[in-house]
DNA sequence: CCAGTGAGTTAGCTTATGTTAGCGTCGGGA
DNA sequence: TCCCGACGCTAACATAAGCTAACTCACTGG
């Protein structure tokens, strides 16, 4: 009953749209990426695409779905990606970890997709962009890759349309408006925020919401 | 490092609006609904409120959350509830459960979340709405509470339209143009469809998705 | 018996966001 | 060097969904 992280990890590395992993596979390892962006994504018939996740430096791949049998969701490199490969032992769907913080990251992943469901049900074209942004620089910042105010931001602009639920055109509009008030500059996949607080009132979070 | 669930179960009603759990309490206890329904949601300041989760007959309440340590969103009943209190112990956030399919829960659990976040993202009213249904009368089935192609639908059209993101006039506009196709019925809580398949195409789903 | 409340319904109008299309720039590959 | 495809950007127009408000119909409680 009691389970264990196995030692096996390998140092893999993907280029942009390769898949991390696919659909309807048995997930028996999960990756550690050392260096570039990923994300989970669903695909509908129509071409219709719904970002569920992101992953940054510093993320396990993922916590959260490695509780499921098979996933019907595959993870996909946005950029160049330098990840470490680490093979689990599962044993009747339970997981244990005992060395690092699997189960702080399994909490936090719980609360990111529901504070994205919030967002996406609830929220205007800027305060999802508020909210992602703010999200992904602090993210970073944990993660020791924030410079400042500043962070490197590799996802184009329909990246950000697919995670937050809306178009391209509409996210170029936005984020014009937004840089327009000096909230937020974004350029060359670059990203700089001069007023944290300002950028988080626009967020619409709410006082005990993370971020 | 071996957990139990203790062997407490108290049985334990509620009445609509009553809250189960609350914001900022570490969860101690998970429900399991013997009857009546119950949501997880959120409200942002200004009154807008988004349910993250629909908790019906049968089910554990709540799977996902129970890995973090505090939680900030509230567990509300919707109907009159009857439930059982289950305390857990917790060890370094870590949760066994060696007796019920708690696993199998997480799992679905985690999918549902998924599925929610795509149709909040991606689909239109319609779509949002026939996949709702969908799942409500699935999970009814499961659960042995759904009689042919019926079951009870406790849920006001303000509910669904937080559920899906939507207003709840257009809830209304959006069911009575499906009922006038003759793909659902739904008055005075009660759910019919006539032709699952109809349904089913309206709600967008992959090849690979449940329900 | 009536007043009050919550829920469903409908209509008219408004608006945020989607759609389509086109332009310029940049960088990589042949 | 020259394509060519991604990407960012913009404008004009289209539409799904939001907003407000009113009316009805149960229910419930006094």
């Amino acid at each position: 009953m009691l389970n264990q992280i196995a030692a096996s990890e390998d140092l893999v590395f993907f280029r942009p749209h390769q898949f991390l992993t696919r659909e309807n596979e048995r997930p028996d390892a999960l990756f550690d990426i050392v260096e570039g962006w990923a994300c989970r994504h669903r695909l509908l018939s129509d071409g219709r695409r719904q970002i569920t996740a992101l992953y940054l430096p510093g993320d396990l791949c993922d916590p959260l779905w490695s509780l499921t049998s098979t996933c019907n969701e595959p993870v996909v490199a946005l950029t160049n990606i330098r990840a470490t490969r680490r093979t689990l032992n599962v044993a009747d769907g339970y997981i244990l970890d005992r060395q690092k913080g699997f189960s702080t990251r399994l909490a936090e992943s719980v609360e990111r997709q529901s504070n994205w469901l919030v967002s996406l049900g609830r929220k205007t074209a800027v305060e999802r962009l508020a909210h992602l942004l703010l999200e992904l620089f602090e993210r970073m910042r944990r993660a020791g890759l924030a410079y400042g105010q500043q962070c490197a931001l590799p996802l184009t602009q329909m990246d950000i349309a697919d995670a937050t639920g809306l178009t391209a055109v509409h996210v170029n509009r936005t984020l014009q408006s937004m840089r327009s008030k000096g909230v937020l500059e974004l350029h060359s996949k670059w990203l700089r925020i001069p007023d944290l607080g300002a950028l988080r009132d626009l967020a619409a979070l709410g006082p005990n919401d993370a971020v």
